[in-house]
DNA sequence: TAATCATGTTAACAGTGTCAACATAGGATG
DNA sequence: CATCCTATGTTGACACTGTTAACATGATTA
């Protein structure tokens, strides 16, 4: 039994991101990740200096992956650059769908971001990828009506994914319009999207 | 001194109200606003079976605000009908923006909402208000377009705030083309919104 | 070889949600 | 009016949390 993890920060993030996904950031401790790493409970404390800290790296990994995603939507290259924007739409939403609890995280008012200013720069990712795409989708646009139009897109998106992620409105037993209209709209996204976002 | 303290309930509610709001929910502790109540810490397990039964009831009457607040943003009568909407759409983004913890709160995961269908009520609240106008802005729409056009013009408001709301792109130090943008919309968020909505 | 320093441990503190057992008072019932 | 019931309060306890201080270990470096 060594007394010297080797590589305990990196597994502390590894299996941190796995538990916030599993049970949502607010449902993990420390405590709980330290001893699946067997080590005692305060040794995460050597490697991040709060729980926070830690909560940042996995919302930085999150952001990472999303921009990863976005990029490869972005990169088909057998596709126009109109479907190309809507498989980066539909990639962000299915991802807001699966890593739930990660996405969840990444938007999270729990991590102070102007404190973790390399979260920041990932986080920032988002949005640098869909400027391309809509730079290319409208030639000729200002750089101020572009940035305006992204944020509008973001905004769509990202919004989508937090009405949809809410359970509370479609698959539940009551029957309301608006969950109704979540189902219809989950069960198709893409036709959402180009009925969406066509300007 | 009377044990019994007759309105305990209600002075729970209130002021978890006023505690989410000004800490955030998950700052919120069950024994600080039952000392605040100067009540003993078990008191409110008369009154909620948990501490998320609680918030429940926080969360509801920020639904039920919200919907106040979209209502009368309907009832303008000096107003158009697309000025309407507009106002309702800003309406909302300045609750999500001035609320801003309860606003988390109501759309936070910690409260499993298919269990507190009082909850599930008041949260429904927000797209019925949102229908009517946009049913009066649309006539002749099917009902399926309809409900559709509503998640669309939802998710979009929402999204924005939940942007906005992430102090992390703007108003940090650094300067960022996301952040700019940022604070572009939010300065004039009716702008925004007229571009943005107008389909 | 000796010292330094990153990285581990143990012990402790204050705080949390929650439950079981008990106390009180006010309204219903005889 | 006396009695009991029940809603509502209290005390004490448990297991858990993040975090700090003090100490231990062992690899790197002078």
């Amino acid at each position: 039994m060594k007394y010297h993890h080797g590589n305990l920060k990196e597994e502390l993030i590894s299996s941190a991101c796995i538990v916030c996904e599993a049970d949502g950031h607010d449902r993990m401790s420390l405590r709980s990740i330290a001893k699946e790493a067997k080590v005692s409970q305060t040794a995460p404390y050597r490697h991040f200096k709060t729980k926070e800290s830690l909560l940042a790296e996995v919302s930085a990994r999150g952001f990472m992956e999303l921009k990863e995603i976005l990029h490869n939507a972005n990169a088909k290259k057998t596709l126009s650059t109109r479907d190309k924007f809507l498989e980066m739409g539909q990639a962000y939403i299915e991802f807001g769908l699966s890593k739930r609890n990660t996405y969840d995280l990444m938007h999270s008012s729990v991590i102070d971001k102007t404190q973790f200013p390399e979260l920041l720069n990932s986080a920032v990712g988002t949005f640098e990828e869909l400027v391309y795409v809509l730079a290319e989708l409208n030639p000729g646009i200002s750089a101020k009506d572009l940035d305006i139009k992204c944020i509008h897109h973001w905004a769509l998106v990202h919004g989508l994914v937090g009405l949809l992620r809410n359970e509370n409105l479609d698959a539940s037993e009551i029957d309301t319009p608006a969950g109704n209209a979540m189902g219809l709209v989950r069960s198709d996204i893409k036709s959402f999207l180009i009925s969406a976002l066509e300007v």
